[in-house]
DNA sequence: ACCTGAACACCGTTCAAGT
DNA sequence: ACCTGAACACCGTTCAAGT
């Protein structure tokens, strides 16, 4: 198509942005278990050990996704924050469940087991960041504010995951997002 | 050790039930990442092949031991709903966080994105019986039940994964278990 | 500096053969 | 009926070699 110098599409220069772009279309279609370094390096038609220039591993590629995954979850959360609506905790609940269930392979990943963040100070960060806006919406009343910001967070992170794993039944009909709304106002 | 028939350890009759029991002591100190087939046969003492007689694949062998970790789970909480305590919400959401702190590797499995419970019948019907005893427990007032009681199992599910994931930060000299009681029971 | 080609160790799985 | 031994396809990863 082009070899202008600056914008063929590969090969040359940005080959760690295509293969993190390839990756999360993978990821968001197959799951993180159909997502294969071999199969990654052959959608973006490069040798399979070409990533490896990249990234050292495996892991460290679905570590970067996740990254990626957090930092997209922080500007949704942001956004509903500096939107300043009506109630707070709400909106920002409604938004953590939808981007939930919007990017399933992606939350599943951002809290993936196999991605122990202990051993990976990047992704500890990058969760913490993304929860420091929840976290300062309910931060401002310091006495028992934790416990209530807590189970807040519990509550509207419990209802992700278990619409996720398709635990919590969706009746015939029924509207998912009045569901949700209903669900985080209670009490 | 013996060879008299019907209780010779392996390689005769029970290599099913031996299999599970190692998998589960592999499952809780690796983690499922580090529960390969090959590994759980040498571990066993059986050939790399011998599983395949009592499993169709890794994925069912995976499958086997969650359902056990889900039969466990509702024992577990039939077990405190026939105590009769005070609280009984409380009470069981607790059991339901220790249970889970304490066999962090095993309900991590049960709730793996990798064992899709749409497709696997088996896996599901064992997870809704072990949530049984919780949806009787609020299910009793039937009209705004339903929200109050998902809104509960989400608190007590999330508080649950974000312990497990690290996400929930226990300050230094802190009791756990009166954290999760104190969170519990907020509103 | 970045990528290729070929290799290595390993894994899940299959299958003919043993007992 | 249940298990072994050997093989197959495949994967993550490494490394010398190319450009």
């Amino acid at each position: 198509m082009s070899t202008s110098p600056g914008n063929s599409p590969y090969h040359h220069g940005n080959l760690r942005q295509a293969l993190l772009e390839a990756a999360l279309v993978i990821l968001e279609q197959q799951g993180e278990a159909g997502l294969g370094l071999r199969d990654l390096a052959r959608a973006v038609g490069v040798s399979p050990a070409a990533p490896y220039r990249h990234f050292d591993s495996r892991a460290a590629l679905l570590e970067a996704l996740a990254v990626t995954g957090f930092q997209r979850f922080a500007a949704r959360m942001e956004a509903v924050a500096a939107s300043q609506p009506d109630d707070p905790m709400a909106a920002m609940g409604k938004t953590y469940v939808v981007f939930a269930l919007q990017n399933a392979n992606l939350f599943r990943l951002m809290f993936s087991p196999q991605l122990k963040k202990d051993s990976r100070p990047g992704l500890r960060m990058a969760a913490d960041a993304a929860f420091d806006t929840l976290r300062h919406l309910v931060g401002g009343d310091v006495k028992k504010g934790r416990i209530k910001a807590l189970a807040a967070w519990a509550k509207v992170h419990g209802l992700a995951v278990l619409l996720l794993d398709g635990q919590i039944a969706i009746r015939a009909g029924e509207d998912t997002e009045a569901l949700i709304e209903e669900i985080i106002s209670s009490l």
